[in-house]
DNA sequence: AACAGGGTTATTTTT
DNA sequence: TAACCCTGTT
């Protein structure tokens, strides 16, 4: 048999991973290193070599935007295709499984997946339900306890409870939280893995069918999974020592800790799993040595790793640039120079990357580049679905596949308005709660005047409620039958949502009028893609995909996002910025050596990204919650060793003196925008920054930073 | 229902 | 600083 085309191109690690013996085994794939080729060759190889059957195959990664690829390269390289595979997010499978065995998972078989912010505006609600101080019970504070006893398994009804107050309260809250769930079929995405992960070990029969159905299991970004992943991957792997894991990671790239992934299951994969078996994969096809090897130094300060090196054999002696501006505003002028002398010199927006710790750090740098008419995109921000024109159709839907959907119907009963204000609705959510019943059967109720129901209710009131009722049936009604653009059209019509965005020429509802447009084109899409075609499909996949968070691309554009968003990707030319003590590292990282460690891999990650060029920046005084910081330079800086750092303020230092100072001289007044009328007492100029003193007559003396203090000269 | 004003609070966000 | 949420007012 010809199996060139499965090893033909790889590397010898890679190639010794592709052809191993069955086993347990962890992949260890640094940056760049063609972890997703390695993954892809494998299934060719286990297919075709090994002859395991497709169906025996599972893939799971992280993002859809993975799965699809790894989907269609698969399909590529395998020649009978690769149908019958199972490869999606670990999200996506047990979805899959749910709907599959949703008796026995206990679950209608319609009930609505909740993301994250339904998830808390649900959680919202039951504090006000339980009525509890909102100060302390934040919906923020009761995720993160809700979905952390589920990384663990653990139900409210399994949670020991304490002598501590918060901690019995957030039980409370817990467990009433699982009764409105149950009563509204809303699943969220911990309650996919929690419920699928106690169906496979607690059913016997199903564990049994998925332990002996998948043979190979295959995990991509293992080091981004949590407790209840692994315990996943556990269940679904059986008690028979004849079904295999391969997970591939890297534990320098495990950035999520704060969202519950515990880089310990890479770290200990050979106690979590039998038998296991270590690779390496550290050539770097993707940057040049001397920013692997600045990599390579500042990750080496890590305690909780293996222990690995990249290397790469591009060769240039570019060196890693450095640059420290006096302020922020200098720091992203730099930038836009910098970009404006790479796109001079016939070089392409699209390959370089501005990279940033937190999100609000990007506002300057768009304003600076906005002002030099240099086009960028914002990767990241708020989510196609997330729009609230968006999640009002799909509230609608909602209600209309599951009438239980309490939480869509508080969403959509009074929108458009039609009379039923928060008094009303609050007296039948009352009622509701009272009975334990859905806000839609408590309402139903009332208009059918159920005698067990009191509410002190007007007739008006009423027929207005009965009028809300009746147009979701009859929205239901007229759907039936319909393609889903159709039916999506068409609610979007009779709900009266289109008129409500028709009736006003702001701009807000004319890109909300866009958006629903692009809304019925996706059902389109979806349609057509016959997988989706059903209203209850297209749901569950709009609540499990993001739907792109980045920016159109339509023309030659730098690229901005947080270095979080990054992972995965690579520019020819990456500049990290904010390179500074207090914000990255984040201050609150700064003492504590886990979160230490952690923005210590971001910042390997960013590093990492770049292809040739890596430009690190930081600046002296940067304003931040409306006040100036002075912080020092970052210690990730430090930690690159100076033969491989070229210091560009060297060569800037002279064009950038700045020129403010020439009119402030002791003796001038001034007046500030806060502190009013003063006189300048006191100036510095250390050729990067100036700073004047100023002796107010009402403030006394300050020290300002003279860019910063939009002072009045008098 | 819409709006103004005060108080609070500030990472990162694959599903 | 500025964005958000809540509250009280019109």
């Amino acid at each position: 048999m010809d199996i060139s085309h499965l090893v033909d191109g790889l590397n010898e690690q890679q190639r010794e991973i592709v052809c191993a013996e069955p086993s347990n085994c962890l992949v260890l794939a640094g940056a760049g290193s063609g972890k997703t080729r390695v993954l892809v060759h494998r299934i060719a190889w286990l297919i075709e070599v090994l002859e395991v059957s497709p169906h025996s195959v599972l893939a799971i990664t992280f993002t859809n935007k993975a799965a699809g690829e790894m989907k269609a390269r698969i399909a590529d390289l395998v020649k009978k295709g690769g149908g019958g595979i199972w490869c999606g997010t670990f999200h996506a499978i047990c979805l899959r499984i749910l709907k599959q065995h949703h008796t026995e998972a206990n679950l209608t078989p319609n009930f609505t997946i909740i993301d994250t912010g339904d998830q808390k505006r649900f959680i919202k609600r039951v504090i006000e339900q339980l009525n509890l101080d909102k100060k302390k019970f934040t919906p923020d504070g009761v995720i993160g306890f809700i979905n952390k006893n589920k990384e663990q398994g653990l139900r409210a009804a399994t949670v020991k409870g304490s002598h501590d107050y918060m901690h019995n309260q957030l039980l409370k809250i817990y467990e009433r939280y699982e009764i409105l769930a149950a009563q509204e079929n809303l699943v969220d995405f911990g309650e996919l893995l929690l419920r699928t992960h106690e169906l496979l070990s607690r059913n016997e029969a199903i564990g049994k069918h998925y332990s002996s159905k998948f043979k190979h299991i295959l995990v991509d970004e293992f080091q981004d999974t949590n407790g209840l992943q692994c315990a996943l991957i556990h269940s679904l792997q059986g008690k028979d020592n004849n079904n295999y894991v391969m997970a591939v990671g890297d534990e320098d790239q495990s950035i999520y800790g704060w969202r519950g992934a515990d880089i310990g299951n890479v770290l200990n994969f050979d106690k979590l799993f039998n038998d296991t078996k270590t690779f390496r994969l550290e050539k770097n096809y993707r940057s040049t040595e001397n920013i692997l090897k600045a990599a390579n130094a500042v990750i080496s300060n890590n305690s909780d790793r293996f222990g690995k090196e990249l290397w790469s054999d591009i060769k240039d002696n570019a060196l890693i640039e450095f640059y420290r501006a006096p302020t922020d505003r200098q720091e992203a002028s730099f930038l836009t120079d910098a970009l404006a002398d790479h796109y001079k010199q016939g070089g392409k927006l699209n390959d370089c990357a501005i990279f940033y710790r937190t999100n609000a750090q990007s506002r300057i740098i768009e304003e600076t580049l906005i002002h030099h008419g240099i086009p960028y995109r914002v990767y990241g921000g708020l989510r196609f679905y997330d729009r609230a024109e968006i999640k009002n159709v799909i509230a609608y839907m909602r209600l209309i596949v599951n009438r239980s959907n309490t939480e869509a119907m508080l969403r959509i009963i009074n929108l458009p308005t039609r009379g039923l204000g928060s008094t009303t609705i609050s007296k039948i959510n009352d009622l509701a709660q009272k009975h334990n019943i859905s806000l839609w059967d408590t309402a139903k109720a009332i208009t059918q005047g159920a005698p067990a129901i009191i509410t002190d209710l007007n007739k008006s009131k009423i027929a207005v409620v009965q009028k809300f009722l009746d147009l979701i049936d009859k929205i239901d009604d007229s759907i039936r039958g319909m393609g889903l653009q159709e039916q999506t059209s068409t609610i979007i019509k009779l709900s009266g949502l289109e008129q409500l965005y028709n009736k006003n020429k702001d701009a807000d509802y004319e890109s909300a009028r866009d958006n629903l447009q692009e809304f019925v084109n996706a059902a389109n899409i979806a349609f057509n893609s016959d997988e989706s075609s059903d209203m209850e499909i297209f749901l569950d996949n709009i609540a499990l995909e993001s739907g792109s968070t980045q920016a159109q691309e339509y023309e030659d554009s730098v690229q901005l996002m947080t270095i979080h968003a990054s992972k995965g990707l690579e520019f020819l030319k990456v500049f990290m910025t904010g390179m500074e003590e207090g914000l990255f590292p984040l201050e609150k990282s700064a003492y504590d050596d886990k979160l230490l460690q952690e923005e210590r891999r971001l910042c390997y990650v960013g590093m990492t990204r770049a292809c040739r060029h890596l430009c690190i920046t930081c600046c002296e005084a940067r304003l931040l919650y409306g006040r100036e910081n002075y912080n020092p330079i970052s210690r990730f800086i430090e930690e690159v060793p100076k033969e491989l750092i070229r210091n560009l303020n060297d060569k800037k230092r002279t064009t950038l003196l700045n020129n403010s100072m020439i009119k402030l001289k002791v003796g001038t007044r001034v007046n500030h925008p806060t502190f009013g009328y003063g006189e300048v007492t006191n100036t510095e100029d250390n050729g990067h920054i100036s700073r004047v003193q100023i002796d107010f007559e009402h403030e006394g003396s300050k020290w300002l930073v003279t860019e910063y203090a939009q002072l009045q000269i008098l």
